[in-house]
RNA sequence: GUGAUUGUAGCUCAGUUGGUUAGAGCACCAGAUUGUGGUUCUGGGGGUCGUGGGUUCGAGCCCCAUCAGUCACCCCA
């Protein structure tokens, strides 16, 4: 075998223990939360093949789908085949017998997937999380990950804005349970319908809210240039001008939109869907942190009606979850009139927020307890029965791995920020004693060893 | 996909207009200290300067290519 460097793909990492612990302390404390809203988990397979996949996303959606190169291609009686189809993918499309397989680039759709195999068999309004990895080929950056992992909390099966109250209310629990401060944007894609429908027809919508999205970024200036750039009037842009001038509360953003889309349907049904969500929360209305985003667009097309984006208002980063309804996903695989409403936690994004803000509580990441030194056979072998003994008590213990100088096994310890070191050496032996060492405050005491589980090894 | 930027010891980084044998701190190993870590002192090991080519009497430094990381745009979690 030729040797070579070792090294991981481009945008992904390992995760050491520490780290891990960290993960594990955000996953649990969503699924906790999901849980308690009556959810049950689902998990399905990290590919999916391409055609459940592709045209779901968008155009650039598809181009950073991860697919995977069937195996059997070298076959010589498939040969002329292969190379001919290759042509193919040269141009930009994607041929079965080249790739037929990807990875699942969110859990939204393989969920979709999932109800529209199995729709027969479930309980509607069918209530699911799910914590798995997904895969995109976009280039790495700040927040960005090639291999991320979401968590998903959808249901299908009803049209009711309940469930959008109820996942507003997920949101506010999570972020709350992991001291995060967050804004929690909402606005329904209905006025965003509305909008076009009013300046220019429903087809220049795609071109609308992809210009009005930037507003933040590059100002009202420009966002007007490049509206009329895809041919929009002077009159419709002033329209659009008025709409993104909107501001204030919830309230009077509310109360401005009526009387500008007070005669479309759609804004009719964007207001009612926004103001239900929004009048729900009724008396803790001021505890969530949901505010109307008129410019809040959500770059999946298949949502219709309202949208949710939660961002930190502590660090610089992109959004940490995103959501929203989503009315005909199933019928995509030929299952119609399946209404769905979900929203998604960005695992990897709210683990580096919290870590620059270093709000991870002070216990996750403890690992091993208690270290008994190795001081010599006889005394390994005494110090080996009273660290079962403790084990059996759940406190997690380990025994250095040879015997050694004391100064190799306290640095062992205090690396591994191992609180306790229990010392059995030849004269604790011979007095049936054991002396336990706290290596943070640096006391230590010798009691007998037959009281060592009476010992509190918690600091 | 487009653009910017960085690659020197295990880690963080110095390294002058190109000039002898490439340095520091931390970490590691050994000793001061044969039953007491975190402090201190002494000594030690460790580098194809990302890789390949070029210019030059001479390249860590200049030029070209390439790879990798980081950041931004697009888009998104």
């Amino acid at each position: 075998m030729t040797k070579v460097k070792a090294g991981i793909p481009q945008g992904t990492r390992d995760f050491s223990a520490e780290v891990v612990k960290k993960r594990d302390y955000i996953v649990n404390t969503i699924k906790t939360v999901f849980e308690l809203y009556g959810f049950q988990p689902l998990e399905t397979p990290a590919m999916e093949n391409l055609e459940t996949l592709m045209g779901k996303y968008g155009e650039e959606g598809d181009r950073l789908i991860f697919k995977i190169l069937n195996n059997g291609l070298d076959n010589p009686a498939k040969h002329q085949q292969v190379k001919e189809d290759f042509e193919k993918v040269l141009e930009g499309k994607s041929v079965k017998s080249i790739t037929e397989r990807a990875l699942r680039y969110d859990l939204t759709i393989p969920f979709a997937r999932y109800v529209s195999m199995n729709h027969g068999q479930l309980t509607f309004p069918f209530k699911r999380y799910q914590v798995q990895p997904v895969w995109r080929a976009d280039r790495p950056q700040k927040g960005r990950y090639r291999e991320f992992f979401q968590c998903d909390v959808d249901i299908v099966g009803s049209y009711s804005l309940l469930n959008e109250v109820e996942l507003s209310n997920i949101y506010a629990t999570v972020f709350k349970k992991l001291g995060l401060a967050v804004e929690i944007k909402i606005n329904s894609r209905k006025l965003l319908q509305a909008l076009a429908e009013i300046c220019g027809g429903a087809e220049k919508m795609m071109d609308i809210t992809i210009a009005i999205d930037k507003l933040d970024k590059i100002g009202i200036e420009k966002v007007k240039e490049e509206l009329e750039q895809k041919n929009l009037t002077k009159d419709q842009i002033a329209i659009i001008e008025k709409y993104l001038s909107i501001s204030g509360t919830s309230n009077e953003k509310l109360e401005d939109i009526k009387s500008l889309f007070g005669n479309n349907d759609n804004g009719k049904k964007g207001i009612e869907e926004i103001e239900f969500v929004l009048n729900y929360q009724d008396g803790n209305q001021n505890e969530l942190p949901l505010s109307i985003d008129l410019t809040l667009a959500r770059g999946l097309n298949y949502y219709t009606g309202i949208i949710l984006e939660v961002k930190s208002t502590e660090v610089q980063m992109g959004s940490i979850g995103g959501g929203g309804r989503y009315d005909d996903l199933t019928g995509l695989f030929g299952v119609p009139n399946i209404p769905g409403v979900g929203i998604s936690f960005g695992l990897d994004r709210i683990y580096d927020v919290i870590e620059e803000l270093n709000k991870f509580p002070e216990e996750v990441g403890t690992g091993t307890q208690v270290l008994f030194f190795n001081l010599g056979d006889v005394e390994c072998k005494k110090a080996f029965g009273l660290m079962q003994q403790l084990r059996d008590n759940n406190i997690r213990c380990e025994i250095y791995h040879e015997q050694a100088k004391f100064d190799k096994q306290f640095k062992y310890a205090e690396k591994k920020k191992i609180g306790f070191v229990v010392i059995i050496g030849s004269e604790e032996l011979k007095s049936g004693n054991c002396s336990i060492k706290n290596l943070l405050t640096g006391e230590q005491q010798t009691i007998s060893s037959s009281s060592i589980l009476k010992y509190n090894f918690h600091q």
